[in-house]
DNA sequence: GTCAAAATAGAGCCTTGGCTACATTTCTAA
DNA sequence: TTAGAAATGTAGCCAAGGCTCTATTTTGAC
């Protein structure tokens, strides 16, 4: 740990750039998994529309999670989730929950808490994530 | 605040999308605002070097800057802000400063704080700022 | 003062993540 | 059962944000 600042800066920096293409995966899993479980399919005309993009925008992005091994589909049929796919949805959901729990214990509103949380979710370390779930055990 | 639930995800996610088109020139300025503070310029190259990207790339960038009305360049003359690029820089510099600070307050360990804050301070909403301040000032 | 090295700029290419427009397939209701 | 509507898919466009390669300007060492 005795690299030059520049150094330190521009890996702090890349990290945060290779986060933002796997937010967007990472979004689209967790819808997934969200329509999956609750209505039984997940259509990519469902996928926009809850995510406010045109269809043929999710329909590319879904082939883009095929690519990463993530969502398997067949033409006119629905899409579903591969083993890693799944494995991702469920970290992402924890995840999700601690940030809105640390923002709101934090006295953050409901509103700004979940709202924010959708983008925070996606730079929150694993160290960090340890502490937001000390930092929740210590005030219950 | 009656919106059905797909639009509400929708308006949600779409702020999430656009505040990443936002990040990078609030990074930008931050860093060019720095340089100048530190070194007394802001060249090109070495805001490519800190932020671990090709000059080409870092030059391209200031371009958008100067187009957004942030920065002001003249060529092989270095980068300065306008008022505009001024001002921003500050508001950028305080809200890092308050996400840090949370973080550390929470138990977050400083070099996991400074290295999160950078990708979590784009999406900290002003509500969710104050919320933050109240929540060091409560506790100091 | 000159010339080589360093910095700066520009051109052109790639991928992502948007879009619209059009084509095809599936579903549904008469 | 079949036509029209809805869903799905394809193609082609755009801007952002990366890159490399080449050209130009500035600077610094002699």
């Amino acid at each position: 740990m005795e690299l030059p600042t520049e150094l330190i800066h521009a890996t702090r920096f890349g990290k945060t750039r290779s986060a933002q293409s796997t937010a967007l995966l990472e979004d689209y899993v967790e819808l997934i998994a969200d329509l999956l479980a609750n209505e039984g399919e997940a259509r990519p005309t469902d996928i926009a529309r809850r995510l406010g993009v045109a269809h043929a925008t999710a329909i590319k992005t879904v082939s883009r999670l095929k690519r990463a091994g993530l969502a398997t589909a067949r033409p006119y049929r629905g899409v579903f989730l591969t083993e890693k796919g799944e494995a991702l949805a469920q970290r992402v959901r924890i995840r999700h929950r601690l940030v809105v729990d640390v923002l709101r214990a934090i006295g953050v509103p409901v509103e700004a808490a979940e709202a924010d949380a959708e983008g925070i979710e996606h730079y929150v370390s694993e160290a960090t994530l340890q502490a937001f779930a000390r930092f929740l055990r210590g005030r219950s």
